[in-house]
DNA sequence: TAATTATCTGAATACTTGTTCAACTGTATT
DNA sequence: AATACAGTTGAACAAGTATTCAGATAATTA
């Protein structure tokens, strides 16, 4: 069955009984919905998202924002997670390439930072926590 | 070898010569950073986040966003994703449980429709993409 | 009541991901 | 120079995930 078939008798259920331009027009509603989808960066939001969808990564993550605009290197954010420096070291690379944290070299330490659309996101999840 | 060793070399490194205080007030320093974590629903986050960092459930909740405050049925989604109505009703269920879209009965068709917190992360998204 | 429709569910499977281990790079110290 | 240190990288593998298929369920229609 196309899928159109299915959508073309929801339409019909919905409006009584309604003309084909009803139809077409309800059908063309829903073609620029999925084009405001386009409209947003998909794949880097995805990515994005996905990145931050993990406990060592939303960890990490949460504590370089809750360092305000202070920079941590890997030493102090060891500490506080299970992981081996390895894996620490693969979830940092992830975030930035994600554009959620940058990197800056300080002799033999390395620092790390949560960029502002980090912050903006961790916001928004504090800010809809209760709605 | 303890991590601690190498947090309290930083510690040293950075502040130059500084007393056993200083370096014990930074630990501190960053075991409250830890607690602050624990202060946000880490793993309800965490749900969420990675309920949003998949493609097919990322696309149904920017259209069910585009939609306003109207809600759509799974036969209007489904015409605009590459997957099978399974796969849908499965991606639709796990962001149910994440607390991103809601489920509502009419007659034989079910309404889904995304809830405040999903607009409020995409809205985040959509307003840090420049930053 | 039987057939149809819309959606869901669970099992199966192919695919992806997270972590570790071992080896490496670059920096500092001796 | 040699050693130690901080962190990274790639391969490997276990664990988790996304999709599909087949069959179930619940509402609607014939």
């Amino acid at each position: 069955m196309s899928s159109t078939e299915r959508l073309q008798r929801y339409v019909a259920d919905e409006c009584g009984s309604c003309t084909d331009k009803d139809l077409a027009d309800r059908l063309a509603e829903l073609e620029e919905l999925n084009e405001s989808i386009g409209g947003s960066d998909l794949e880097t939001d995805i990515e994005l998202l996905s990145a931050l969808g993990n406990e060592t990564r939303y960890k990490i993550v949460r504590m370089l924002h809750a360092a305000d605009d202070d920079e941590l290197c890997v030493c102090e954010l060891s500490p506080l997670l299970d992981v081996s420096d390895s894996a620490i070291s693969h979830a940092l690379s992830q975030l930035t390439d994600a554009g959620l944290v940058t990197r800056r070299k300080e002799g033999k330490w390395r620092m790390y930072r949560a960029t502002p659309r980090a912050s903006a996101v961790l916001v928004a999840l504090d800010g809809s926590r209760s709605l």
